[in-house]
DNA sequence: TTTTCTATCGCAATCGTTTGTGTTATCGAT
DNA sequence: ATCGATAACACAAACGATTGCGATAGAAAA
């Protein structure tokens, strides 16, 4: 039998061993009654060795014989503590190499200086510049940038928002997939108040606060240019029906049919899912028309390029035969041949501007203005409608 | 006098007003010795009350008699927890709508499942497609993207790694600014044994585990098929000096030479800043010269669509004249007149390895693989350079 | 002197989860 | 009946920073 003392009469006569627990022998002290195992590591003493052990506010206030308190308080300049120690600990953190445990903080004061971005995916520039602008803004007052793709599927797009929301975020933008028809999942949320953003797609919930392009005026801006150019019959490619942007978009493009009474063909208004295959079909449609539209507006510059070099295939003069516009104003319109006439919907600036709303949600605790922002954007003419020169 | 109780003695007689202290009237115990301030508001009950409360393991422990250890453990399938209760509380927690406060739970067992990733900036595709590529996995295997742009410049960079590392990201994933030379702000991390990835841009320090395009095997392989062409003189415009990626292209393109006995002309080999401006510049002096170059190879795909547009105003026949070759296959380069040749490096390929890379790090505790990965890439051959067909 | 301020600082709780280890009841084997 | 084994649970410390409030000394006022 090992002379083990018990840890508190210190007796060695009265133990005796109470079997195995977790691997290791357990002893039984008949005296105090009670159950102990040997090899009491010191934890704490183990963490202060690790390797990558990072010096805390308590550190400081261990080597300068102050409390964690005060170190906190004179890092913060708080009124409490004196110039001069507010002096002397900041000189000592530098010394330290003192770095803030920001999970720390943001668990002490619950509120992560983190914002949750959602965008469909980076592949296009469309939404890379969006998100750009976000963690610009973001970056200039102090917040940070967690992001997530949805890949356009609702379900991702479900499972992110949670995941951002469990890792506390002050915030979330959020751009909605082509799926998402529902929005109860960001809903629950915005009503325990915290701040939601939607961006260039949107909840359409009037409740939300919401930052989009001038879809409507956009489009009037184009179809007017395109009539202008002497465009008689002008075909329109939209997205999926569900889309807002769909909708507001074809409803510009009605509006100046409507201004300058010319009568609807339904036929030459289409719907697709933004794939290669549904634009090249309608076009198609189109070209096997008696009366082929003499233009064709695009829900986005990347449809339109899908459209362009489809008829150049097809060996049809753009803009002569038909004319091309495009919405958004992709960095790609500008380096393609012929370049793309389109509507610049300033996608940096949608991400800023969404930021920005954020900011001035939090500052605003008094209720939530709900609204919504309207980016100012400009028709960009290129070659590609340019039937007069 | 207000008849004041003193919270230990309970007298009321001994109390004297004694200042105010923090805009409230404080009092003194003559008795007890003892200051104090009235207005004692339970933050506990206050917190509780907040809107936004989220149900903690204590929640639901108290709701079913249990300690909070027991649900954690519930919750995570510990085998000290019988199975009945692990499905009770199982059940609870979604009745009670628990969602784990992913900030405390980082905090407790110090690591975040994030990574930080810090790329140049969201504008240019090339970067926000690496970043597209590291999220997909990331998320894949349950950690949380971070992420900062470092807009090229040194400083920048600097205070996104710090204030990544005061998050306590568990990695790093770095794609340098061109400004920077010294890397001084990482590898202090690294030796601390914290992982850090570099993907692109690489520091050359050589204990660095990074992710690099085959930049030599790809100029190689770009220059090869130029000459295939029937090209005698190519010229190449590179970017800075101090990029490893400059380096090593340029390396490609003098083997190729070496090994076909072709004499190198200094005058062919440039650099730039990657700016417009730069670049024409270099074009114009090429095309001033009594013998043109009659290819042009370029550093980067955007490159070599300006030198595209370019050589079109001023008439030159591509690749008639002056073939053209770029180098990352950017989206634009499909789509751009004439198409343009390329080297595909695979971009969102890089970010998922690099992801690979620190995943491997982590479960390899044991030291670490100071390794360079190389993402195998392939010629695409547009009409830019197709002088015979 | 006595009482009242005021400037500085420290104590201890708190945020929610994790985790090492102690506790207890029950059961089988001596 | 005694002792050892095991299953299943609880206690409490720890993570690092923040923060309400109390403590104390010296200055100012009464």
């Amino acid at each position: 039998m090992p002379r083990v003392k018990c840890p508190k009469c210190n007796k060695v006569e009265t133990i005796l061993r109470s079997g195995f627990i977790r691997k290791k022998q357990r002893y039984f002290c008949k005296e105090c009654n009670y159950n102990f195992t040997l090899n009491h590591e010191n934890r704490k003493a183990k963490n202060k060795s690790r390797k990558n052990y990072q010096t805390t506010i308590l550190d400081i206030g261990k080597a300068m014989g102050i409390s964690a308190t005060t170190v906190s308080r004179a890092l913060h300049d708080h009124p409490d503590i004196s110039l001069s120690t507010k002096i002397s600990v900041k000189e000592m953190a530098i010394a330290m190499d003192y770095h803030p445990n920001l999970l720390a903080r943001s668990f002490a004061n619950s509120q992560s200086q983190t914002v949750g971005v959602i965008i469909p995916n980076l592949e296009a520039t469309f939404f890379s510049s969006m998100l750009g602008g976000v963690q610009k803004v973001a970056s200039q007052n102090g917040y940070k940038v967690l992001m997530c793709q949805s890949n356009e599927e609702y379900l991702n797009e479900v499972e992110n928002v949670h995941l951002l929301m469990d890792s506390r975020v002050d915030g979330l933008l959020i751009c909605h997939s082509i799926e998402t028809t529902n929005f109860d999942h960001v809903n629950i949320y915005r009503k325990r108040g915290i701040p939601i953003i939607n961006f260039y797609r949107v909840n359409k919930d009037s409740e939300t606060i919401s930052v989009v392009a001038k879809n409507t005026e956009g489009a009037e801006l184009v179809i007017e240019h395109l009539l202008n150019q002497g465009c008689k019959k002008i075909g329109i490619i939209l997205g999926p029906r569900s889309l807002l942007i769909t909708e507001e978009r074809l409803k510009g493009y009605l509006n100046i049919h409507k201004k300058h009474l010319i009568e609807i063909e339904q036929s030459m208004i289409a719907y697709t899912d933004y794939t290669y295959n549904s634009i090249i079909e309608i076009v198609d449609r189109w070209l096997d028309m008696k009366e082929r539209p003499d233009a064709i507006f695009c829900i986005s510059d990347r449809t339109a390029i899908y459209v362009i070099r489809h008829l150049r295939k097809k060996n049809i003069q753009i803009p002569a035969e038909i004319a091309v516009a495009g919405f958004g104003n992709d960095l790609m319109g500008e380096l393609i041949e012929p370049g793309l006439t389109t509507y610049d919907v300033q996608t940096s600036k949608i991400g800023e501007t969404s930021m920005q709303m954020f900011l001035d949600q939090v500052k605003n605790e008094f209720g939530q203005i709900t609204k919504v922002h309207t980016i100012e954007g400009h028709l960009v003419v290129r070659e590609s409608s340019l039937k007069q020169k």
